[in-house]
DNA sequence: CTGAAAGCGCTAACAT
DNA sequence: ATGTTAGCGCTTTCAG
């Protein structure tokens, strides 16, 4: 029933060939003879061969394989990353081990490790947003495996990273709304440990400011990216009785999560209260209204850190970390424009 | 600098024991002293020790490892249901090798193919859209590698499957339509070779068939499971000038694709064409309009293919192939609701 | 309770 | 052009 998986072994014996030519020729070694060569990969098709990848992997001390550390996967920001990556990663014959830190410190740290004692060659990670120690990536370092931070990135030295650039992508959202007339603009922003959270923190202020507009402590509030921040933020400024005319959100899914709480309270977006999020999503087109952004090319941000990683992984040694920041471009919309408010 | 790691044989010539005695300390083999196991564990942390998993895997012949193949991933009903999965093996010690189709038959056969070689220690496979030659799922079953198939079906004898009640999904949503007054209605359908695609086309038809209402050939039109389906086909229905009243999709991004042809026709939608889609996204609530649906429980379907996977997989032998049905049920949100037409 | 021997399936280095 | 030897790091008998 069961059938065994057949073996080099297999093959070398029905040949009376050495398990060293076999595997020479299944790999196209110049060793062996053309004909040889064929007539071998001939049974070995025949016969059903697949190769053990782990003994493959153990035996060359390389496993082709790349780690990934995302904090979520079902938004659309990263789903559409981490199917770029597949991509990128199947034209040039990588697996990918996915794995999901679920916006948890804990988890990540473990995935980590898995992926090290997986020995994959190189790792991919978006920290979680509560990631505070950075003690792990240390470790990565040490062992000599290269490491691309993505879009969320910790404050250390000396790493790869390949991020949007999102202090002028923030400050250009603002900039506009400033020029559309706005004064009273709320930023729910993430935490300032993260380098999304800071960042986009400093694009909003340094619009601000230039436009000598003073920021209300009280409209900046700072928290998770999903769409419970967006949610909990508006209903407890509601309950304030303190509401802006303008929300600029850190996340989509923030910004999702106004939607949801103003459609609660009754308020109109955009005419109560409008909103602008950082990050893109197809969808954003069509909801109610559609939702200006900043965009995020995920594809770029996907091919620049495999790309970079690739790159570290082949260069034998005293790779130099590269910094990569990409453009990122306002798109406008149902909110955020002019028009709705005339 | 690339500091090696450490293995079995560094902790155990430290330790003056042989590797055996620190392999089984480590997995807390009862043949180990407490003390000594203790020990062994304290200098193993400090040394930094983490295990080869390629070498463990290949003396284990077990991978602690699941082989996930998905047509697709940035669309929100995959995304969440690998969320799912992910954090079900999370609980359950599983890794997970996530391997994208994108809806291409030839690249899910190779997907398998490696999962097999990399001797993970189950699938499961959400068929795309266009596999039609089954073999590949022949060979996995001869190698006694546990199979299950999730929402997306082939047509096989004795094999797991965990899928929704698609046909009572669909007639459900086409009942309701019908008693709101709906007559002209159009199905967006997906290829009859595939369940979901057959299914819900049949939930459709027996519908209109209780109902004795016709259906019109020219209103079903058979298609991808993707956005393009659904812009094509309403673009196509407008310029033959023979719209229906109400477009059922197969899928939400077919709904979505009718969204944007819709905008681009200038057509109101629930006023001029109204449209119910299979398959729910959080995000539905906040399109203009928002987009009812029949319900696909996300989270169950990953968790019952996971369950009967792992059952199986610790059944020595002998395991009876499982069928599970889901029961969906219908959301009424902004589109087909009577409230839209009065 | 501990360890020696053997082997998982493959590949790299070195013969022949 | 082909084969021999050795070993990747771990686990599973089986002896002591």
């Amino acid at each position: 029933m069961t059938e065994k998986s057949v073996t080099l072994n297999d093959i070398a014996k029905r040949l009376n060939y050495s398990t060293v030519t076999i595997s020479k020729a299944l790999r196209n070694h110049p060793d062996i003879s053309p004909q040889t060569t064929k007539l071998i990969k001939s049974v070995a098709e025949e016969m059903g061969y697949t190769p053990n990848i782990m003994a493959r992997n153990l035996s060359a001390r390389r496993s082709n394989t790349i780690g990934v550390v995302v904090p979520k996967i079902a938004h659309f920001f990263f789903s559409a990353i981490i199917e770029s990556i597949y991509d990128y990663a199947f034209n040039h014959n990588y697996e990918i081990i996915l794995t999901v830190s679920q916006e948890n410190a804990e988890r990540e740290k473990r995935h980590i490790q898995t992926l090290l004692a997986m020995k994959v060659d190189g790792i991919i990670v978006s920290i979680s947003q509560e990631t505070k120690n950075y003690e792990i990536f240390e470790t990565v370092r040490r062992r000599g495996v290269p490491l691309v931070f993505m879009d969320r990135i910790p404050a250390i030295e000396n790493i790869n990273t390949v991020q949007v650039n999102d202090r002028e992508g923030a400050f250009k959202a603002i900039e506009h709304a400033i020029k559309l007339g706005y004064r009273n603009i709320a930023h729910f922003a993430g935490y300032s440990d993260i380098n999304i959270g800071r960042e986009r923190y400093y694009g909003f202020k340094d619009a601000m400011d230039q436009y000598n507009i003073p920021i209300k402590p009280e409209w900046v509030v700072a928290g998770e990216f999903g769409e419970n921040h967006g949610y909990d933020g508006l209903m407890e400024l509601h309950r304030q009785n303190n509401l802006p005319d303008l929300i600029f959100t850190v996340t989509y899914p923030v910004a999702l999560g106004v939607y949801m709480a103003a459609r609660e309270l009754n308020l109109k977006i955009p005419d109560d209260i409008d909103v602008i999020c950082f990050g893109n999503a197809k969808v954003q087109n069509f909801l109610s209204p559609p939702l200006s952004c900043v965009d995020q090319p995920t594809n770029l941000l996907a091919s620049e850190s495999m790309e970079i990683l690739l790159e570290n992984i082949n260069s034998a040694d005293g790779f130099e970390p590269r910094n990569i920041q990409i453009p990122t471009e306002l798109i406008l919309r149902g909110t955020c424009r002019k028009f709705n408010k005339e």
